[in-house]
DNA sequence: CAGTATCCCTTTTGATACTG
DNA sequence: CAGTATCAAAAGGGATACTG
């Protein structure tokens, strides 16, 4: 379900320099989705709904600026649902879409190979940059 | 063997707070290798071994200075490895180390999600921007 | 609370030219 | 060929103040 077998694969694409061409869309969807607060955001909401608050306490350091451009971005591109109830004060609640679960599971996979192999990157670089 | 079930869970960690904190290193490494280069880089080394030149030419509308930066941060995480033929003209081969290998599975992962569905995110996209 | 608007600084990136 | 050096342009990002 996850091999597209009966098309071009991606490797066939990028040694056709298909992959990515310089206007190609994917570039725009990759860069929201693997972006540092896209992916914080992706990883959060996958537990649950979160509100904008909850969100930035979640991604630390992230702006209220960014945190809010990241999440109208991503639900631009229909990866997160925006939820606001009108109330005084407002309350706003963020879940991922279909889509959104969808790549969250693939960025999951990425994160945590890395937040597992973070110690041998470092190790690595303090042999090499060592005596 | 892809779940460390045995320890924190990722969701936990987010939940914790105790992903990515504002200094953790893996916030490097995430940007090393998510970033549009080395996304390309990584997905393009999976097939073969390659020069400078080719990989110039497999990720189109990248500069020499940023495929340079690019390589050389892959190499220092240990991602990639030179091979630097002493001959004249320079003759340098780039390819993936084990390491590399195994994070370029998981951004190619990601990216083969990406490529197959950037036309679903294009269509939502004009919907809500449509009359 | 959940943002938007503004100002301003820093980092990134790209073009171009040059070198071993 | 495989880079480095340099400069200018652009994007990214933070702090603060303000609004519905």
């Amino acid at each position: 379900m996850d091999e597209p077998a009966d098309r071009h694969t991606l490797t066939e694409k990028v040694r056709l320099g298909e992959l990515f061409s310089v206007d190609c869309p994917s570039r725009e969807v990759l860069k929201s989705v693997s972006s540092l607060w896209g992916v914080l955001c992706l990883i959060s909401l996958r537990e649950r709904t979160l509100r904008f608050s909850e969100l930035r306490r979640s991604a630390t350091g992230v702006s209220e600026k960014m945190l809010a451009q990241t999440l109208k971005r991503l639900e631009e591109d229909g990866f997160v649902l925006r939820h606001a109830l009108e109330t005084v004060p407002p309350h706003v609640e963020y879940s991922l879409t279909d889509l959104g679960l969808q790549v969250s599971e693939r960025v999951v996979a990425l994160v945590d190979w890395i937040e597992l192999n973070t110690p041998h990157v470092m190790a690595f670089r303090r042999e090499r940059a060592g005596p």
